[in-house]
DNA sequence: GCAAAGATTTGCT
DNA sequence: GCAAATCTTTGCC
């Protein structure tokens, strides 16, 4: 009876990881984001990642402008060091490829798996501007901030809440996750396929490339040296939906 | 089979 | 500015 209708969290299924969709399919490269820039050095591909836009079909667009590059087995701070997991495997597979896991037990991560097959890198997407489905994204915040939540006041947890700017419903990788619905189901999906319910797409011609800012990445502590203070996230140097509270993107 | 830590976010002091 | 929430994955006995 774990299925219940209404909401669909698989959380029943712990003892057996999701089912994935179809790998890499044909070369659809000429519709949907193309493969081979994914294909090449993962800090190279995290440059091309900033000002593209990700697409939650059907309505929901944001434009990415903050990212961070994990870039290889060797990488003290990557979840590929410890090698090939059921939770990291598809790091190891083909470029192109989308790589969900969730940290804290909470929040989920959203990765572009890049370089070739055998190589296990990958991109955190951290914060998206929000273009399109605004309200959406809105709805599906509120919605995973109150999953499972008590109500002690009584008064009703989003009761007292502020609105949130537009510009912050997706600063940071759990909120990216948030606001588009992505959970491990998405983990394999193709983000080079246009058909694909979640998908990239290229940089719009007229719009001008971002200046970009490099700082060490968050959250990796634990990483030995060199690894911890590599300076592998890369920002959108005036977006003001990169992640970080009242800090400024520095 | 059990224990520890985590690529985060939020709310309160 | 600090600590809690929450549960999966990994590492070790």
């Amino acid at each position: 009876m774990t299925k219940a209708a209404g909401d669909a969290t698989p959380t029943g299924a712990a003892s057996r990881p999701p089912s994935r969709p179809t790998l890499v399919a044909a070369d659809d490269a000429e519709r949907g984001f193309p493969r081979s820039l994914l294909a090449g050095a993962t800090l190279d591909a995290a440059g091309s990642l900033l000002g593209a836009r990700l697409v939650r079909a059907p309505d929901r667009v944001g434009r990415i402008v903050e990212v961070e590059a994990y870039i290889g087995a060797a990488d003290g701070a990557s979840h590929a060091r410890m090698g090939p997991t059921p939770r990291n495997q598809v790091m190891f597979g083909p470029p192109g490829i989308a790589y969900v896991y969730l940290v804290y037990g909470m929040h989920h991560c959203l990765n572009v798996v890049t370089e070739p097959a055998s190589h296990p890198a990958a991109i955190l997407i951290r914060a998206i501007e929000p273009e399109q489905g605004v309200e959406m994204m809105r709805a599906a915040l509120a919605r995973s901030r109150t999953r499972g939540r008590a109500d002690p006041r009584g008064d009703g947890p989003v009761a007292r809440r502020r609105a949130i700017p537009t510009s912050r419903l997706a600063a940071g990788p759990g909120l990216v996750c948030a606001a588009l619905d992505i959970d491990r189901t998405f983990d394999g999906l193709d983000l080079c396929d246009a058909r694909s319910p979640l998908h990239l797409e290229l940089r719009p011609d007229g719009d001008p490339a971002p200046e970009i800012l490099a700082t060490p990445r968050v959250g990796v502590g634990y990483a030995p040296e060199p690894w911890a203070s590599m300076p592998w996230r890369l920002l959108v140097v005036d977006s003001p939906s990169v992640s970080g509270r009242s800090r400024r993107g520095v």
